[in-house]
DNA sequence: CATGAATGAGCTTTCATTCAT
DNA sequence: AATGAATGAAAGCTCATTCAT
């Protein structure tokens, strides 16, 4: 790695941290820099502004996110797990997304604070992570009632309790370090929330 | 109500406004005072400082949610619902809550806003509502286990069905305005989503 | 005068000496602040921004201006002074420029620097200064040629003997105070200088 | 020319545009830099400081102006053009100072701001090329008037009238690009313009 | 009771400049 | 011969806060 590359992610992984602690408006560029051992000075010469610091951030960690879990069209994932079973199916795309939460629990701190005070990010993730996330979400339950798997209830519904549960577990465990954080890996959460979520809407008969 | 508690809370309610959409750190007392229609000075007049005035609206909503719903002690709920069922209990509290929610939501965007960059505020959340909370949720679900109508599950994952879905509800849909805001009211989002949760976690025999 | 309008003018006054001496962009707010006995934030309390500080010297001066000397409409003047001569009508004229020129020196010194260095400037002066003076003169060149009193010669040669004497005096007595500054006052300057420009132009028949 | 060389001249260049449409200092070296195609640590390789690249271009034009005019001891300019007479003489003059001011316009300009803002480049101006533009006019005056060629009017009033075309000219037409810019070339404007003073200030009987 | 006037401290950003390569 | 990388210093500007009225 160069060491402009270095430099630039010092910087980065310096606005992380403390952006995720004190939340980006109350976070000065001077800290920052004071906080990646360069000078001020130097954040501008690799970030136009203060402002374009947060969007890579932002942009930087959807990115990560999207190739780490999303990004393969439905069609491929459907295709490429033909005979598993719906329930495995989440069970390998809510382990996976635990995953990701816990490695880059910072970056993701910072999105969740600014998508809730800054427009650009809130339509950011409405647009480019929200849509998508529902759509696949949406697409798998549609195929599990398809297949008499699960019983007639809103998909609004059944996508807040697994929404939830994983949002639940990032906000307070991650976030705000509330709870038994690290009781359970990523795998058996996951398996322990769908255990409760698919008998909840599971069909009986 | 006297003139200076007018004022006053003109001040608080402005403040929550502004605050919401734009978070306490980037929302000047200018501004404050403008949307208010006052001058800044009589901020200080009647508010110390700028993180009194913060302090004030995570305060007074908090005091509110305890007053609407948490401030009875356990026993008493448990008393004046003997002959209810566990399930019925939990209907009510959630239907309030969620109502409590729609009718706070941007004092309640604040706190959340806050609790995530805010150490102060974090921590008087941890030590005053969400203790309270856990507790509250905890001996219910004990409750229901001694009866015998849940499994065996560790308590942990079904406090988290719970309050994710709550959370999910108050952030994607209040703070968000992501979702189907407004598609079902309070009491009908809680009967769906005990009526998942509760298939989830009662017991089968 | 209210204590706002006294502190708006002594910063005002304050921008204006230092810029005169050194330049609009070589003049810091902090400068013109501690210069006006005021601080820093004030500056901006009354000026929106630097910029704006700039714009004010600059019409302000104009307008002065256009009140002193050009704000009559051309038949007023001519109305005003029907029964006088030509060669009177442009020595009041210059006389009254001189005089305005040498009291209003400093400002004046300003337009020149921004008229030279920026584009705003430029245009507002090419527009609404430059314009009305050139109208004035040639109307007045008109007369006198209709009058027979000035010999075929391209208007252009001879405003530009009027304007160059009048420019040079500002740009090098007023400015750079090179040359023989206060030897002569208004009137005998603006003599002196028509005297040698009508003979230069007069039609000898 | 050397590679070294080459590059000199490439900043310098660079700068005289800039500065001419901005300023000094309003024109940044990361500017002079781009616009030159070098880096900025290159111009600092050459000129010891911004300040040092301002002087080079006041120093360079100022020269080159009197290589091109100035340069000849009085004596020799009367002793050369001994049997010409005064106003062949002038006329020689206010042409090749109008071409030079044509050709070298944006130094011009540059020299123009700075000396209204810059006290060094003031003095510089007054010192060398003022008394010396000064003394020759003066001299040529003084002749026309031994020959009993001039009128008796002050010297002072015969030069305003002689710098104050030339400069209005310089000023009006080439910076601000205000007038008839190249309606006429520099040798019509000098016959014209001489057209008016001569008979101006020339002695009657 | 309320505010107009003022400000010190701090912010983000740009600048001219240095230096190792 | 030229530059990429870095920076101390200073710029314009905003902020929360005070105080006399």
């Amino acid at each position: 790695m160069s060491k402009s590359e270095e430099t630039k992610k010092k910087i980065l992984k310096s606005a992380i941290e403390l952006v995720a602690d004190k939340g980006y408006a109350s976070t000065s560029t001077r800290e920052i820099a004071k906080n990646a051992g360069v000078s001020e000075a130097t954040i501008f010469k690799y970030y136009k502004n203060k402002d374009q610091l947060l969007k890579k951030i932002v942009s930087k960690t959807i990115n990560d996110f999207f190739k780490y879990s999303l990004n393969k069209s439905l069609p491929e994932v459907f295709e490429a797990n033909k005979n598993k079973s719906i329930d495995y199916l989440l069970q390998e795309l809510l382990t996976e997304r635990f995953q990701f939460f816990k490695e880059n629990s910072k970056a993701i701190q910072v999105i969740f604070q600014e998508t809730m005070v800054n427009k650009e990010v809130r339509e950011f993730f409405k647009n480019k992570v929200w849509t998508k996330m529902d759509e696949l979400e949406t697409s798998i339950i549609i195929k599990g009632k398809k297949q008499g798997l699960i019983r007639n209830i809103d998909n609004y519904f059944i996508k807040k309790a697994l929404f939830g549960m994983i949002f639940y577990t990032v906000f307070f465990e991650e976030v705000l370090e509330l709870d038994n954080k690290n009781k359970y890996n990523s795998e058996e959460q996951a398996r322990a929330i769908l255990d409760i979520i698919f008998k909840g809407i599971k069909n009986d008969k």
